[in-house]
DNA sequence: TACCAGGTAAAAA
DNA sequence: TTTTTACATGGT
């Protein structure tokens, strides 16, 4: 069985850039200048996803699966997380006379978010970093994942839903969670399981239904809904405006450089709709890159 | 040492 | 119905 996949992004994608931007992110990640390594599990299994650069004109992307899978899965699965159907152009052109967020885009031109494997991880994900430092969630993340995660070449597949399922909320708890997030954690695992929540279905919602969806979830607020959507399902107009790190972020670019509350992140970010998360995003890396 | 850090659900008023 | 509270670790 082969086990590489071409994909063939749709508009431009600068793939070192890409990688460039989120150097540091995640744990079931690794980023070196041209390749994205991650994680992933494809029907339940680790496995490792490797991908590169093929060709440039026409760009081309090689995906490669260790142990490799059915071809339909690998390509499902690489073409979800590199988000090749996003066509930058139309954001491009939409954002191209606007200041600050023009310059901006033209100088990260290519740049696109990947996704997190499933939402799952990504529902997890923000549970833990509800409330406290980005710093402690990851640390505390760190020993969740390395309790009851699986290693993959270097790397670590996220626990399954199986496996966070059966823990005890003192097993969370001595990972450092708090009782409540435990009990979040443990509960939506147990849901999965049990199969009376399905996570994909928000994949063919309307956003404001996907996040309604979310927020039908015990542990998943606005705030989480909202990161969800963008960061898991790459909704490319959603913004966590409840966001703490944002706020501030809008604020420095939009603003006078103080924190901006939720209503006038909103309002900021309002021109630049359908584009709104993506354009975020292009703060963001920005931010990253220069100004820190 | 305090205090804040990319919130949320449940208790209390 | 609205307001207040408890919560975990890491950085400064």
């Amino acid at each position: 069985m082969t086990k590489s996949i071409i994909l063939e992004p749709k508009g431009p994608y600068d793939l070192a850039l890409s990688l460039r931007a989120i150097a540091g992110f995640g744990t079931e990640t690794r980023e070196e200048p041209d390749l994205y390594r991650a994680a992933v599990r494809v029907g339940g299994k680790p496995c490792l996803m490797q991908v590169r650069e093929a060709s440039r004109k026409p760009l081309r992307l090689e995906a490669t699966f260790q142990p490799a899978q059915p071809p339909a899965k690998m390509r499902e699965t690489a073409e979800w997380i590199m988000h090749t159907d996003l066509d930058l152009r139309r954001f491009y052109r939409l954002v191209r006379e606007r200041p600050v967020v023009g310059p901006i885009a033209k100088s990260l031109y290519g740049l696109k978010a990947m996704r997190t494997a499933s939402l799952f991880v990504m529902a997890v994900t923000a549970i833990t970093e509800q409330q406290i430092s980005l710093a402690a969630a990851y640390s505390i993340r760190q020993r969740m994942i390395e309790r009851y995660g699986e290693p993959v070449d270097g790397l670590w597949a996220f626990p399954s839903p199986e496996a966070l399922a059966a823990l005890s909320i003192k097993d969370l708890k001595d990972c450092g969670l708090s009782g409540r997030k435990a009990e979040y954690i443990i509960g939506l695992s147990q849901r999965i399981v049990e199969g009376s929540l399905e996570l994909d279905e928000m994949k063919s919602m309307s956003d404001e239904d996907a996040r309604n969806f979310c927020m039908a979830i015990r542990g998943l607020g606005p705030w989480a809904a909202d990161y969800l959507l963008i960061r898991g399902l790459g909704r490319a107009d959603v913004v966590p405006a409840e966001d703490l790190g944002l706020q501030k972020l809008i604020g420095f670019y939009m603003g006078n450089g103080e924190r901006m509350t939720t209503p006038q992140v909103r309002e900021a970010m309002m021109p630049l709709a359908p584009y709104r998360g993506l354009a975020a995003f292009y703060l963001m890396v920005d931010y990253r890159l220069n100004h820190r």
